[in-house]
DNA sequence: CTGAAAGCTGACCATACGGTCAGGATGCAA
DNA sequence: TTGCATCCTGACCGTATGGTCAGCTTTCAG
């Protein structure tokens, strides 16, 4: 029990408490969609009491809108790969990678986004319609550069950003579908590697950024 | 009210309130998720009491299971497209069209299916390992076919099927992102039509069935 | 016409859930 | 050491939910 249980200091209490419950609810949230988590699943997850969650979180809401917006920070970063990019093989390739990295590191994240987005988005309708059109103007800008520069044909941007994130989410959300069909098998390192290729090479050919 | 209320046969009484609960269920189901959702929202949207739900549908779950059977139904038949098809771009083109309307005509259906997989799949499971499991392995085969004769480049059928199954569903899923992204409108008749076209050039362009 | 089967429903019940709170334990600054 | 702020939690509460049921109405075969 209490073998490493030395004095914690009230901070690093606060911190990992949070950090517990945060991870507990990511997962309870993502495997029960929010009307079917519970609290107490949540804070028997965690290792704490109920009452204790109520303690950080004052209500099931909050404490779900805090974990929709780590998601979302998270998804953010992934979106920096696009700037640094002189052009699309090096952009597109580049975003395919963090987002499949986010689909395998944070599936419950990535799910508990879906599913927030698949309910009409009732925490994240703001972030939507702020932060997330922004960022997507700014990347059909920048694809629409690259078009005119003549580095990829004149598809669609905004369907083709659509189908990055499509495709990528698609190995978070619908891994269990994929596990099955792998014969109830988590995907090996290899054939992570082997879907990242696949997805890249078939979209950069088809917006004609590679030599088909 | 009772305006034209003629006296209904037994067996039109059953179907058509078998019908309207599913409808109802479906809609409920897609907007809470099954934890979510309540038997009085969707006796209400129904138009029927509470009880008589249950006089249908014993339990929510048998209910639940309904809904996630008839979308599975309506998914397998999109499946047909692939077999009357003699090369890829034959059978991928009518297969996105196929599930590009599903997507649109059926968005609840499609979310309630989106959110059993996300969530293990506890009703279907049976149904991946059988059906699912052989439909998919026969699509492999015919696209493996479709390689050697070569009509297409050598992509992995099966990151190629995940591929057409999530850019396709994005279209329901992510509705509602993908309607805030464009203004807070549904998609019109023509962007319906123009996601269609670009997801179909990108993507057999990409795997080399029509010319870069 | 008649009786039985099918369809219907208001009222009810047990449970589970989100949330509260009083009061105890613990760290920490002074 | 002391006092206080933070941290913790068992016990409790009101409500909402899935489900039941007794008894009503409607259809329809014979």
């Amino acid at each position: 029990m209490a073998e490493s249980t030395r004095p914690m200091r009230r901070q690093d209490i606060r911190r990992e408490n949070e950090k517990a419950i945060l991870l507990a609810a990511e997962k309870v949230f993502a495997e029960a969609g929010f009307g079917g988590a519970t609290m107490q699943l949540i804070a028997d997850l965690a290792g704490l009491p109920k009452a204790n969650l109520h303690y950080y979180f004052a209500t099931k809401e909050e404490l779900y809108r805090s974990v929709v917006q780590n998601i979302f920070e998270i998804w953010l970063q992934a979106a920096n790969c696009f700037d640094a990019a002189r052009g699309p093989i090096d952009g597109i390739s580049a975003y395919i990678d963090a987002k499949m990295e986010i689909s395998r590191r944070h599936p419950d994240g990535s799910k508990v986004w879906a599913s927030e987005v698949m309910h009409g988005a009732p925490v994240l309708q703001d972030y939507m319609e702020s932060t997330l059109r922004e960022w997507t103007d700014g990347r059909v800008e920048i694809i629409r550069r690259w078009i005119e520069e003549g580095k990829m044909d004149p598809v669609d941007p905004r369907h083709l950003l659509y189908m990055l994130w499509a495709t990528t989410q698609h190995y978070a959300d619908f891994g269990h579908q994929i596990e099955t069909l792998n014969g109830g098998k988590a995907l090996s390192d290899r054939q992570w590697r082997e879907a990242k290729e696949n997805i890249k090479r078939v979209i950069l050919t088809g917006i004609g950024a590679l030599p088909a």
